[in-house]
DNA sequence: ATAAAATTGAAAATGATTTTCATTTTCAAT
DNA sequence: ATTGAAAATGAAAATCATTTTCAATTTTAT
């Protein structure tokens, strides 16, 4: 993370505005440790600012993980949620543990030597055997959590 | 996979009447080599009988996946897609590759042993630092196919 | 065969997300 | 600081996948 401002240099090399809005939505998504859906973060942008939209959120949403800068997830509850990107906002490199039952999602950053040995192997032989440029991975667990198991 | 009708029995097993529109939706997933969504799979039973509804698609895709015979996926293309399940339908244990441009789904086999070491790993560590119940997991990769990569 | 329970299709409802469009804001060039 | 074209905005309407409602039909245990 160069800075706090790390994105008024990124929105301006790819041609886009800087806003009021877009400043507090980020500024959400920066300082949040849940994993928010867009109508999450519109009712907490609304109570900064009664002037900012629904539509707006998702805009910026939009931008944002067109950008890379921010990522799109589906846990199974019906709406999307969004993070921030690890080096972006300088957090560990993490998946999720989800709950079936309450959808309690939990940022777990064990085993990552094991994990890197992995999906190195894995991203490099599946490169080659099916001619495919990969980008990115995903590693999910689910189950049920800490309050839902015994029930 | 106990045989053709494994699923008459499981049904009954669990109260739930046997009728031909089930019928035929099962053996749309038993005979696909991808990935339909609840949409593709009405297309084509509503081809096979006309008096099958979309609405009767939905109930019985979510019973089956409710009994755990059936898979729920969302690839990120707007629609959930499913795959009847590994045991199932005498498939091997895979993964997929998804492509971002064209949403091309992939099933992949390769570096099972790998995965099994990493997954067993993980889970059971997992299980005890967050107190979880784990039942299943997801490995993913994303990136360009073959025919997107150079576009 | 039969009646209660389960299933069905069509249509309406829901709910997340996207589009439209007239208005407002941003920003580069003055 | 001013300005005007381009970009962004909110509200409302539209879209689209999925769910619910309900009266009619089918299944199942008897």
């Amino acid at each position: 993370m160069p800075n706090k401002n790390w994105w008024k240099e990124i929105l301006k090399q790819n041609g886009i505005s800087f806003t009021k809005i877009r400043e507090t939505i980020i500024n959400i998504l920066q300082n949040t440790e849940s994993h928010l859906s867009a109508k999450e973060i519109y009712i907490i942008a609304h109570k900064k600012n009664k002037s900012i939209g629904l539509t707006s959120v998702y805009r910026t949403l939009d931008i944002l993980t067109k950008l890379g800068l921010l990522h799109k997830f589906e846990f199974g509850d019906g709406e999307a949620r969004y993070e921030l990107d690890e080096k972006v906002n300088n957090k560990s490199h993490h998946h999720h543990l989800v709950c079936v039952r309450c959808n309690k999602i939990i940022d777990y950053t064990d085993f990552v030597k094991d994990e890197t040995d992995f999906i190195n192997k894995s991203e490099k032989g599946l490169s080659k055997i099916y001619n495919f440029d990969i980008k990115g991975h995903m590693i999910r667990f689910y189950g049920f959590c800490e309050k839902c198991r015994d029930k």
